[in-house]
DNA sequence: AAGTTCAGTGAACATATGTGCACTACAGTG
DNA sequence: CACTGTAGTGCACATATGTTCACTGAACTT
């Protein structure tokens, strides 16, 4: 009821993001506050540009500080980054996680994992279109950092792909092919998906990377257990 | 022997790029070549940078002329990038129509095939890469252009495919689908050699691609010419 | 020989950029 | 309560950017 013992309801400073209607809010909770509006503020607009021509007093701008604040959350524009790919990554990893749990119980592997490819990168699709647009862009730490992600991630898919009967018995070495194999296909329809602008168009990718998927896997049928070495 | 009838030995104005050590030559002709230099600084300059943060000062500066002189030969960065685009694509055609000659005498396609490629990105790397960084970066223009390019060079590829026997019987649909998947791979693997920093970075890359070439060739033997509608 | 065309110049502009510095205000703490 | 740490401010600077304008000189045209 009454109001809580740090006061200042409104104080005569407008104190960046943070002075949307709140009124009590300990430092922390500031800071972070302001760390989100610049990694969104970034997110939005590397919808029309590249990292490279993002600028630091654009991000600050958008987040509603001043350039040198900007300092105070990262060293440089380059650890902003790298926060937005933690974060992507995170994205990723728990689109796997849900794809697996649905594949123990769904008959339509490749439809139900397809769906939670689409709903996922529909709920964040701004970190996907990042990856898109970053994992062969400009910046060569950022490049680097995505491609060393998204190669973990085939690798978790291969330990999934090693325990299904089929494969299980190939070597190694052609199992992470597959999956790398597979994940080019899923990065590719990442692609179409976030460059997708209406509902027609995503159902196109739908289709054609459900299509694809089921001719891989029929390569898959055909495999022979040994590598044939030249 | 005799130097010919326009003289000019050296101008007393050091005139661009065009006055390293040129004697002769004539309007068009050094139009032409600071066209080129400023495509060629553009195109080294994208190797550590993406398009949309690339500048018109910096690519004049490196053409060796002032940045107004830059009007002279496009309106503005996006046309440049568009001047790119079309002389890229021109590399992707040349590549199809090299592998098209080896598919009819080599006897193993895809090392063939595979060769051809690594060769041909050896020889435009600066194109290929930015191919590969632009496909998804962040100018809208280039996006648009790059895509509808790879989408004709998947239907040209298409209708290659139609020619081989197992596949002609396809419906059209799906051997757009093949053309589609085949390309997903092939540029998967350009952006890999692009990527790749020694001959061993290479050789891994092609080896991968050969055997993921082949795991989805076997799908095709075992695909059925009706697509499982639903 | 005189005239035209036009790639390239150089100065100027308004605006954007990264970063250093001294500061202020306020949440957290003894 | 006074004290301190720190997110955010404001100013300043050197530098980079796109674009305008009037210009120059040499290759071409007549």
């Amino acid at each position: 009821m009454s109001t809580p013992p740090t006061r200042t309801p409104r104080s005569g400073r407008r104190t960046a993001v943070a002075s949307i209607e709140r009124g009590a809010e300990s430092r922390d909770e500031r800071k972070a506050r302001t760390r989100r509006a610049l990694l969104d503020t970034a997110l939005d607009a590397l919808r029309d540009e590249s990292f490279t021509s993002l600028s630091l007093r654009e991000v600050a701008k958008g987040a509603g500080i001043v350039p040198t604040a900007f300092y105070r959350h990262f060293p440089d524009m380059d650890s902003l980054g790298i926060a937005l790919v933690d974060e992507s990554i995170g994205s990723l990893h728990e689109l796997l996680r849900d794809a697996r749990a649905n594949a123990e119980s769904d008959a339509h592997l490749i439809r139900g994992s397809l769906r939670i490819l689409v709903d996922h990168v529909d709920a964040h699709e701004r970190h996907f279109r990042f990856l898109a647009r970053e994992r062969f862009g400009g910046s060569a730490i950022l490049r680097k950092a995505i491609g060393l992600e998204v190669r973990m991630f085939a690798t978790e898919l291969a330990v999934d792909l090693a325990r299904v009967p089929e494969i299980g018995a190939w070597p190694s070495r052609d199992i992470q092919l597959l999956a790398d194999l597979i994940v080019t296909l899923i990065v590719a329809t990442i692609e179409d998906l976030v460059e997708a602008d209406d509902a027609d168009a995503v159902a196109a990718a739908v289709e054609a990377a459900a299509t694809q998927m089921r001719m891989v896997l029929l390569g898959v049928g055909a495999w022979h257990p040994v590598t044939p070495r030249r």
